[in-house]
RNA sequence: GUCCUGGUAGCUCAGCUGGAUAGAGCAACGCCCUUCUAAGGCGUCGGUCAAGCGUUCGAAUCGCUUCCGGGACACCA
């Protein structure tokens, strides 16, 4: 356990024992550093709830209080400030060194499915796409940690309108193939066209039916038809589906995306009659569609309907994702399934997770919940685009990051080694820089500040614990220990990666990974400025120079631990 | 039009389950390399937290109103 939730345990009993009942005491970081590392500000809750003065509470406190806390004291009126004493603090750091774990808490074991990544088959990779996949990937990963069972599903967008697309401009370029014959009964033959092709295909299908009714007519058909299990065109489109995801299954293995499940939308078929079937009850006729309500009396704001069945029978995104859904619950029996999209998407997923409820095809002991992030806009505040104004794909993002990072390479590093610092560097750039922000914030793509070798930035935490690397490499002495407290920049180091539980856990619960690259920068920046203003092997106090190293293996074990968390890669120099 | 979001330093963003004097980074200016990777560190400058009203011991944080930006509103995903 974490020593602050153990003092949090610790100062609860205190405050019940002197007839306080309330449930939890927090011990949050002074806001006022002069007046000690830590505050308690439960005094002001109680005073509230007894009618009592919140400075006598305070003082009827601190009386109780052990010598685990060195310099309490009371200000204002009523705020108490105090510090562990030194043992604590060096017994706890000793034992983090080689037990990453007893830094921060264990929460209750889940199972949960964490539905990220979804890119479209037979369409590139966007930019929206990368947030999906680096916040999904990490959250799954920070779940992991905290102690869950996970399953991870790209959940690819392989069927939909994109189907009919494809099918319709295969048709223009082979019109006689056996695929659309529907008396053919030999082998299909395979198609011999690249993601490449099926990229240019694409949106030469989609301007041409938005201009052409009639084209468009084909393309519902052909979905539909595919959906209803047509065998020429399903064996076409399941080969166009599995070009497509080689090239995707790359880009997100760049990415360090890795996928416990690699399902679709089509995945979800097999489900979809028992959907409707549990759905029956609560289903009406609206426009010719089949449509679920799933407005509540509580509302305050509108709710329009979840649409279900489309007028000429076939299936939506929607029923699609309840077919999902009940196959997870079929399978897995989840207890939790957590969606990453865009926040656009967010009213849909309401109606989706009220209408699953709603219908009993899902219990209410299942949690399901929607994660919303923000969009990636170009310095213009609009959606990032390329110059001549297309949807930038993610490998042209990822070859703009990394034409900065080239530049901050040492000139000594040659060839391939160049090559791959070079990648790793620039992944690493995105992902610090796609999580930096609150998730649901939209924010600003910017390559070369993202690429700077200051700020909060994945090059200066790269570049940071190359340096830790290269002492410790150098070190020699190896028997590391925390023993002698009196350089404040060592504290201070300290006391701030004592604040990883309460981190980790609003990480937890917002879902968001802001908290853990701000804290990793504030980290490194403390531990940076410590760096500067002493000469660690050159120390000739020896039980200093143990304590700076052994702070120094701690802060790069901690920061190890949280960029395997965002699926980020080190370098060994750069 | 209705609803959802957001408005914090010149720029990009934290902070929002109410706590003491609102924080970082970048930019600008000044300082620190015979030193473990100076690709770093230190300092200075910079704010009516969009505006107003309210709730209370206490509001950037909660509520209401107004202004401005972004988004969503069924046969696309």
């Amino acid at each position: 356990m974490s020593l602050i939730k153990d003092t949090e345990e610790y100062l609860l009993n205190v405050v019940k024992e002197l007839g306080y009942d309330i449930e939890k005491v927090e011990l949050v970081p002074s806001s006022r550093k002069e007046f000690g590392d830590f505050q308690i500000n439960s005094a002001f809750s109680i005073a509230k709830i007894y009618h009592e003065n919140p400075k006598s509470v305070s003082e009827k406190i601190v009386a109780k209080l052990d010598n685990r806390f060195i310099n309490v004291n009371i200000q204002g009126a009523g705020f108490i400030n105090l510090s562990f004493n030194d043992d604590i603090i060096k017994d706890y750091f000793n034992r983090a060194i080689d037990h990453f774990d007893i830094l921060y808490d264990k929460l209750d074991k889940k199972k949960i499915i964490v539905d990220y990544g979804g890119a479209n088959a037979a369409k590139s990779l966007h930019v929206g796409h990368m947030r999906s996949a680096n916040i999904g990937e990490a959250v799954k990963r920070l779940l992991k940690l905290l102690g869950m069972e996970v399953i991870g599903d790209v959940h690819l967008g392989d069927f939909g309108r994109q189907a009919g697309m494809l099918i319709s401009e295969y048709k223009r370029m082979e019109p006689d193939s056996v695929f659309f014959d529907p008396n053919y009964q030999g082998e299909y033959p395979k198609i011999k066209l690249t993601d490449k092709d099926l990229g240019i295909m694409y949106p030469k299908a989609s301007i041409a039916a938005n201009e052409d009714e009639d084209r468009m007519n084909e393309v519902r058909e052909l979905t539909l038809k595919i959906e209803k299990g047509d065998k020429g065109l399903l064996n076409l489109w399941n080969q166009m589906v599995e070009i497509s995801s080689k090239s995707i299954k790359k880009v997100y293995e760049k990415l360090n995306c890795h996928f416990e499940l690699w399902e679709g939308e089509m995945d979800s078929f097999k489900y979809i009659p028992e959907v409707l079937e549990i759905m029956k009850p609560y289903l009406y006729e609206s426009e010719g569609a089949l449509v679920c309500d799933v407005e509540k009396e509580t509302d305050n704001k509108p709710m329009p309907p979840l649409m279900v069945v489309k007028k000429d029978g076939s299936s939506i995104y929607g029923t699609r994702d309840l077919g999902t859904i009940l196959g997870r619950i079929k399978r897995f029996n989840p207890d939790e399934i957590w969606y990453f999209t865009d926040e656009r998407q967010s009213l849909y997923f309401e109606q989706v997770i009220r209408a699953s409820y709603k219908t009993g095809l899902v219990n209410d002991n299942v949690k399901l919940k929607h994660f919303g992030f923000g969009t990636i806009n170009g310095t213009d505040g609009k959606p990032f685009k390329t110059r001549d104004g297309k949807v930038m794909d993610l490998a042209s993002l990822i070859s703009l990051i990394k034409e900065e990072i080239e530049k901050n390479i040492k000139e000594e590093i040659t060839g391939s080694e160049r090559e791959e610092i070079a990648d790793i560097l620039s992944i690493a750039t995105l992902k610090y820089a796609d999580m930096l922000p609150f998730r649901k914030t939209d924010y600003i793509f910017n390559p070369k500040e993202f690429a700077s070798l200051n700020g909060k930035t994945g090059p200066y935490v790269l570049y940071s614990l190359v340096r830790i690397k290269s002492l410790l490499n150098k070190s020699d002495i190896d028997n590391y220990q925390i023993i002698d407290l009196s350089n404040k920049e060592v504290l201070d180091v300290l006391i701030k990666i004592l604040e990883i539980s309460k981190i980790l856990e609003r990480s937890y619960l917002d879902a968001t990974l802001n908290y853990i690259e701000e804290f990793i920068y504030d980290v490194l920046s403390l531990y940076n400025k410590f760096y500067n203003n002493n000469n660690i092997l050159k120390e000739e106090d020896l039980n200093k120079k143990k304590t700076y190293l052994a702070l120094s293996k701690l802060v790069y074990q901690i920061i190890h631990e949280l960029l395997k968390v965002l699926a980020i890669d080190e370098v060994e120099k750069m």
